[in-house]
DNA sequence: ATTATTGCCAACTGAATTGGTTAGGATTAT
DNA sequence: ATAATCCTAACCAATTCAGTTGGCAATAAT
């Protein structure tokens, strides 16, 4: 039970995004290159991500991907739903003569959803910073080398 | 974002061995029939929840299959995990310069865990005999035909 | 205006997975 | 012996996954 290469460069990507936000577009070129995800794949998901309503882009050069909102107001669970669709773990049960077990797994469905949820992209990007001092804490300065 | 059809099926057929926990095996076909479930199918994940130490069998006339355990002692995640194999949301960010990730989505997976095991097969059959006796409350004695 | 740079879009592809079926063999109660 | 059952392997069509290819559309810089 793993997830889905497509849901690991979508969030990936996003969380990328959140860590150049405000900065600049960033290309899909630059992008792929960074988080090492095949360029045109990720161009469809970061399509699809942006119908989704989480992305936004510019064409023409120094255009690019840029996140369409404050990585505040975006959740695991917005980016998990726009790539895998929404969480559903009922449907089905009712047509196998196994209506217990639908009021059962709404209960799971909504743990679950409430797991995606309680954490924002921003949380992600203070947990990736805090990460990458720790593990490249001497930044040599020019008057130093 | 939906559970698999083998899953479905498999957690149905758990419910309606736990339901005959203790009375007698049940065969594949009636099993099948009862939850409305494609036979041969169906026998293939019994075989795969047997491996998995969750279902015990014996042929011949009235063989069939039965739970291996009392159904307090299986949570609905050992059901999952004989299914879909472990739940593992890690894999696959390492090779992606996404370190940072793996750390995260290891508790994103433990949450997931604990909502799944945190229900046994013997909660679930007493939820579905309750929804039994909602449903069908009017069990016609034969003297009162 | 031209050109280089980017995103947008559709079609295609090989491999794996899903959701099964078919056919036959092994075991066991009667 | 035989009928009922599980066990095993092979096969199958359709879909999804994980991408690639190729061309069009917009835009910034010259």
């Amino acid at each position: 039970m793993q997830l889905s290469a497509k849901l690991k460069y979508a969030i990936c990507a996003m969380l990328e995004l959140g860590l150049q936000y405000r900065k600049q577009f960033v290309s899909v070129t630059v992008l792929a290159e960074k988080r090492n995800i095949p360029g045109p794949f990720l161009e469809k998901l970061l399509l699809q991500l942006k119908k989704a309503g989480l992305t936004m882009s510019r064409r023409g050069p120094d255009g690019g991907y840029s996140l369409a909102m404050s990585p505040e107001k975006i959740r695991i669970g917005d980016i998990f739903t726009a790539i895998e669709g929404p969480v559903n773990y009922t449907e089905g049960f009712e047509t196998q003569e196994s209506y217990e077990l639908v009021t059962f797994f709404a209960e799971i469905e909504q743990s679950v959803r409430e797991v995606l949820n309680s954490t924002t992209l921003h949380e992600l990007c203070t947990h990736a910073r805090k990460y990458k001092k720790l593990t490249q804490p001497t930044h040599s300065h020019p008057f130093f080398i």
